[in-house]
DNA sequence: GGTCATGATATAGAGAGTCTATAGCCATGG
DNA sequence: CCATGGCTATAGACTCTCTATATCATGACC
């Protein structure tokens, strides 16, 4: 997905695994089609995470299989056909995973990154 | 880079790209060799983050290629010889750059995974 | 009525980064 | 002298994402 940051020298590629658990915290909220999940991401991030068709339907496939999600083909509100995917139980109990491996990995990290030099704050 | 956490399914491959930035920073202490700044890494995230060195070496190979590490052969404190990695200035900014870029990810993802559900806690 | 933007799904192929596994060298201790 | 641990390195597999491309439907516009 991209990083659609002030500046535009944001790499693409940036997370790998994580986008798992934004789908399936996505359909938390309720079932939604494969493309009003990207458009919820992109709008809950305010427009800085922007999942593309060709990771986001291979990820939604990824889930199915694995049972996380079940789909069902039905009409959008327009009026067109559209795949709705549904959060499975089994899904609820991997979100819950994937959001503790994120908060410890975000905390590692962090501990990794923040410590203040030890000789001065230059070099 | 492999996750230790509580429980074991932590899956590896977790990062992407988040290495080098922790290998920049690491190397913000100061110069050091390859297996030093694993050693560092895990220390610093109190063992939760474990580099493989199947992904270390390559990485520390790509930041010289790029020009923001600079390596030299010399002697450990054990008498063996290493090779020592110093931040290169370009490294500097580097660093600046995946940081904001980290942070600004951190930030997104919390927005998405953070609202709660409109319709009650459950589903 | 035809065309075009948009909504919606899908797949192939490339690319990047990590992992596992394996290999080697050197130093020190038993 | 052999085992262990420090230290570097590479090949090959794997996974996930991306770009590019394709298809089909709907509604708007001319």
């Amino acid at each position: 997905m991209t990083l659609h940051s002030s500046r535009p020298d944001a790499r693409t590629d940036l997370l790998h695994g994580t986008l798992d658990m934004l789908i399936l915290r996505t359909l938390q909220w309720g079932p939604q089609h494969g493309y009003a999940i990207g458009q919820t991401i992109r709008a809950q991030s305010s427009d800085v995470l922007q999942v593309e068709a060709g990771s986001l339907y291979p990820a939604l496939q990824r889930l199915a299989k694995k049972g996380w999600v079940t789909a069902k083909w039905g009409q959008t509100e327009a009026n067109q056909r559209a795949k709705f995917y549904r959060l499975a139980p089994e899904g609820k109990k991997q979100l819950l995973r994937e959001e503790s491996r994120w908060t410890e990995l975000v905390n590692a990290i962090g501990r990794v990154m923040k410590p203040a030099p030890a000789r001065g704050t230059e070099e």
